[in-house]
RNA sequence: GCCCUGGUGGUGGAAUUGGUAGACACGCAGGACUUAAAAUCCUGUCUGCAGCAAUGCGGGUAACGGUUCAACUCCGUUCCGGGGCACCA
């Protein structure tokens, strides 16, 4: 009997479906244990052998907990709502909810070939209605809800609106405007459209104006990745940034939680100091320098400062150019310079200032005074400072900063020195350990203890306060899109009110068009139906006539009848909670049973890749705190542990082309000086050769052109003002054995090449060029794993991704690889099985050295699979197989519990050989154990693998020379005398008496001589 | 520019706390079995020198320097690759 890997996963495969192997139940007196890998956008493209990797670890995993005792969840799903939908749409016509279905068909068949254990009933669908009414379901909560900076955590509005009946807002201070105040009797006096205005600015979800890249030829608003060097992507159209209606997520009132949570977790080193740097929270002071300017209009600048203590070494100011006071500071001497400056900022898009760098600015004619000093400053403009963060407006200390010494030393300003040796006139110093100089009453202080005292002086005199900044801002929460969770609010007279539950789920409207809106609308904006849809409103937090006019005819002011929000919510909404969901997935009484999530809790493990470091980690930490708040569930960090898979790299394939300068490249054809030519290709040694500039392209082409036999009739006049260059397209990997391009292959790829001509090496050979990168499939570089898991079985093809290397690493993939993984399985299967005698276990007893093979290898695997070291597990496993075959074990005693610590890897081979083992002589073993994914773990013996003796490495100064085998009681002093009588100790002492010896029981000797 | 990572044979990688560098595989070379191929098995494989050989001596973990009895591992400087970024005062 051999391995018949194909029909032994078919069997298992179907067995564990028929038997529901994988359904997970939500009580269960076995301890819990939840393992989430980051759900997939379902794309078109379909699975690399990238996608599988970390969900091979969590596979492993799961199933390694399950043996141990656990009720363990492990879901799948789809993050389905998304941008490239939505394009297939516009282009094609197709719904989304189709290609987005088609798509996870297949998706969900190339993720049952290998072998996962996910419980598929509880898989989830963002895109669904009975999903994503529970995302807007959250929303409605999070729009319903304030942060109570009192308490420290999410409230009903209600509860504001109380506070603000009883005292104004004196105790809760306005986060979306600090400056808002108002008594108790001035709300009562307020009307609705005014109170509704400023609950706005407290809700935890709210709308505001926000800035888009607007793309006027497009008519569309484009995401980021969509903006390339300031043109859209498509087509290169101009992109400017245009003012719009948004809606947020005010996640800055998390700041603080979101930054103490990460002592909480266990997520890596780097990831938790990428999102404090995102959070990013420092602390200074606010300070407010009198002005002196012609118009004298402006009072004062206030300025954040992190480095108070640097007040003396001020020698200017930059305001950001977007401020309105820019234009009341302006003297009538800059007004031109100024006012040129404002219009060259303008002209630039963000990604210009981004990129460029360049030192710009202007002087604007007004000077600060230095409160404690009384010299005057002036006040410059420049681009280098940004209006969205702290005030807009900084107080330059250029000894101090790199940005204000480069700008200082660009204007030619004088620079003071408060920092004494700590600067050296060429670069500016940070540090915060120097002892200031020139610095009034902060002199001969250090720096690090100054900057308290210099607070509460300006606090004592009134010109500025402590003040602690977040570079984070709200997160942008609507996108003018069709495909995405419509919001469940109606605008009625300029309010946003909130639709009553026995609205939810509001379902998308179907359209005839996927194309965008007028003025940067969505496309639910060109559907009168869905704008006047006739629906219940939730009770009012105030009565008033919206009210009534919900239940007035259609037609005539839209104001009075309102509209629907055309805006949809973005990706990041149904993955901000999914992992709740997959607890309770078909509960329609609420998002999930807080008893059940009370159950299952946080998700002990979680693994995904580093892109979303930031992104939607963030945003479902904050809706988690959200809404354990509101009561709705029990803990307040989602993921109690975080593994950060590495991403797998291709490996493309690059040849070598002649091409006339400025011609497509496309056709069958090149043309040259109005005379046709067949492309040329050229192996990879020629391309080396052209590179080192030895011969030129264009002669490259001609002698090889004239070689085979073909005219080429042009003068080398023509051919030197035309000219040739070199390029180097991919071809894909599957043409290519190794280096080497098949190229009859790439014609049946590229059919319009049939007639190009391929410059070959000496033995006839096309070699390619290497290159590694991101595997993608306009790369030509992606593997299919449906086709590895034909040739090799899923048990191969999961084992090898493990052996790959680490899992956290980035990692080439390289197939060749796969043989080793393969033959490993075969003679695992070998130990079983004889291809000539048969079953060839025996039910002997094992002797200690057998029991000594089992003992080490259960020690190895179960420590590597709990610290997620995957490929030395594998490489473990190897070994003992080899060592098992070395001393021709075959013994059942040892042959059992090695399947079972197997079966996370390789789960069929192991249930087949488990059954086998089973059905041939069922004698003993747990009751349970009808299928070895349920067996028990096996126990480490620590008796089997003690050792009475070691073989030492000896070594002389530090280099190894010999190893002796010494018992592993023996002491210093006997091992002293043991080692200065062998041979080749003596050699090297030569008679003399070594200085010292050094003993590490249990690891090495070391004599030093 | 800033932040985070990483750099070990021809290749992927191993060395868990400073203690025998290169486990386990791939590839390659040679051999066995076979009419042949596949499959399987065996031997060798970081490198220089010496030796028929066992082996011995030297070099070696990006480069240089340091700490230590001992450094892939710790410290410093430099170089190169990968990823992230919102010029955040």
């Amino acid at each position: 009997m051999e391995y018949n890997f194909r029909d032994i996963e078919k069997k298992w495969q179907e067995q564990w479906r028929r038997s529901n192997a994988y359904k997970v139940n939500n009580d269960s007196p076995k301890p819990k244990y939840y393992v989430l890998d980051m759900f997939p956008y379902p794309s078109g493209a379909g699975l690399h052998v990238g996608h599988p990797l970390g969900y091979i670890a969590s596979d492993i995993y799961s199933r390694y907990k399950r043996l141990k005792g656990f009720n363990v969840l492990h879901p799948m799903g789809y993050d389905a709502f998304g941008l490239p939908a939505e394009q297939y749409a516009i282009d094609h016509g197709i719904h989304p909810a189709v290609s987005t279905a088609n798509n996870i068909t297949n998706f969900r068949s190339q993720l049952d070939k290998i072998g996962f254990c996910f419980d598929w009933d509880r898989e989830v669908n963002t895109s669904k209605p009975e999903y994503y009414k529970w995302t807007q379901w959250i929303f409605l909560q999070l729009f319903g809800s304030f942060y109570n900076r009192q308490t420290n955590k999410a409230e009903s509005i209600q509860t504001l609106i109380a506070a603000f009946e009883k005292d104004g807002n004196t105790a809760h201070p306005c986060p979306g405007n600090a400056s808002l105040q108002f008594t108790d009797y001035e709300w009562t006096s307020f009307d609705e459209k005014r109170r509704t205005d400023i609950l706005m600015d407290y809700r935890l979800a709210y709308c505001g104006i926000g800035e888009v890249n607007w793309c006027e030829a497009l008519g569309t608003v484009l995401a980021n990745d969509e903006v390339v060097n300031g043109v859209s992507e498509r087509g290169g159209y101009p992109v400017i940034k245009k003012k719009l209606r948004q809606w947020y997520l005010r996640i800055t009132e998390y700041a603080d939680r979101l930054l103490e949570g990460l002592e909480k977790v266990e997520f890596s080193e780097a990831m938790k100091e990428m999102q404090g740097n995102w959070i990013g929270k420092s602390s200074g002071a606010e300070i407010d320098f009198n002005v002196k300017s012609e118009k004298s209009k402006v009072k004062n600048l206030r300025v954040y400062t992190t480095r108070p203590d640097t007040i003396f070494g001020v020698d200017f100011m930059v305001v950001a150019p977007e401020l309105d006071i820019v234009e009341d500071m302006k003297s009538a001497g800059q007004a031109a310079a100024v006012d040129e400056y404002l219009a060259y900022v303008k002209s630039r898009s963000e990604r210009e200032r981004m990129a460029e760098k360049k030192i710009t600015g202007v002087f604007t004619g007004a000077y600060a005074l230095n409160p404690f000093d009384g010299r005057e400053i002036p006040i410059w403009i420049s681009e280098y400072v940004l209006a969205g963060y702290g005030t807009g407006a900084i107080m330059a200390v250029p000894c101090g900063d790199e940005r204000d010494h480069k700008f200082a030393k660009h204007f030619n300003i004088p620079i003071t020195n408060i920092i004494g040796k700590y600067y050296d006139g060429v670069e500016a110093n940070p540090t915060k350990d120097a002892i200031l100089e020139n610095s009034g009453f902060l002199n001969d202080l250090v720096m690090r203890n100054a900057i308290e005292v210099v607070i509460d002086k300006i606090e004592q005199a009134g010109i500025g306060k402590r003040k602690v900044n977040y570079k984070m801002r709200d997160a942008a929460f609507s996108r003018q899109r069709y495909w995405g969770e419509p919001f469940p609010i109606k605008w009625i007279n300029g309010i946003a009110y909130a639709l009553d539950e026995s609205e939810l789920p509001l379902q998308l409207p179907e359209v005839d068009s996927y194309k965008p809106g007028p003025e940067g609308e969505g496309p639910l904006a060109n559907i009168p139906s869905w704008i006047h849809k006739k629906v219940k409103l939730a009770n009012k937090e105030f009565t008033s006539k919206a009210e009534s006019s919900q239940v007035s005819s259609f037609g005539g002011d839209l104001g009075e009848v309102g509209a629907l929000e055309t805006n949809t919510m973005p990706g990041y909404a149904g993955s901000s909670w999914y992992f709740l969901r997959y607890m309770d997935p078909h509960n329609d009484k609420a998002f999930c049973d807080r008893k059940v999530s009370d159950y299952w809790g946080q998700v002990d493990i979680y693994i995904g890749g580093t892109e979303h470091a930031v992104g939607h980690l963030l945003y479902s930490r904050m809706w988690t705190k959200a809404l354990y708040d509101l009561g709705y569930i029990g803990h307040d960090e989602p993921f109690k542990k975080l593994v950060n898979q590495g991403m797998i790299l291709g490996s493309s394939r690059r040849i070598g082309q002649i091409v006339p300068i400025d011609t497509q490249l496309s056709g069958t054809r090149v043309d040259v000086a109005k005379r046709q030519f067949r492309p040329m290709f050229i192996s990879l040694s020629y391309y080396q050769k052209l590179l080192d500039k030895r011969i030129t392209p264009e002669e490259v082409f001609k002698s090889i052109y004239q070689k085979n036999g073909l005219v080429f009739d042009i003068t080398d006049n023509e051919l030197g003002f035309y000219g040739f260059d070199l390029y180097n397209p991919r071809v894909r990997v599957e043409d290519v054995d190794g280096i080497e391009l098949n190229i009859e292959s790439f014609k049946t790829w590229r059919p319009e090449l049939k007639e190009a001509i391929f410059l070959k090496e000496e033995d006839n050979k096309f070699l390619c060029e290497i290159e590694v990168e991101k595997m993608s499939k306009s790369k030509f570089n992606t593997i299919n794993p449906d086709d590895l898991v034909i040739k090799y079985g899923a048990d191969t093809f999961r084992m090898y991704e493990m052996f790959l290397g680490p899992v956290e690493m980035s990692k080439p993939w390289d197939t060749k690889g796969i043989e080793g993984v393969h033959r490993f399985l075969k003679k695992l299967w070998r130990l079983f099985y004889d291809e000539i005698k048969g079953k060839v276990w025996t039910e002997e007893k094992a002797t200690d050295a057998e029991l000594k093979v089992l003992h080490s290898t259960i020690k190895k695997i179960e420590s590597d699979t709990e610290r997620f070291s995957f490929n030395t597990a594998v490489s473990a496993f190897m070994i003992a197989v080899n060592e098992l075959t070395d001393i021709k074990c075959h013994k059942r005693e040892i042959l059992e519990p090695l399947l079972v610590l197997l079966t996370p890897y390789a789960p069929h081979i192991s249930e087949e050989l488990y059954a086998q083992l089973r059905q041939v002589s069922p004698s003993g073993g747990d009751v349970e154990g009808a299928l070895v994914l349920d067996a028990h773990y096996p126990k480490l013996e620590e008796k089997y693998l003690i050792e009475s003796t070691k073989e030492y490495p000896i070594s002389i100064n530090g280099k190894l020379r010999t190893t002796m085998n010494i018992s592993l009681d023996a002491a210093q002093p006997e091992v002293e005398k043991i080692v200065l009588e062998n041979e080749i100790v003596q050699k090297w002492l030569e008679g003399k008496q070594p200085k010292k010896i050094i003993f590490v029981k249990g690891k090495m000797v070391n004599v030093v001589i």
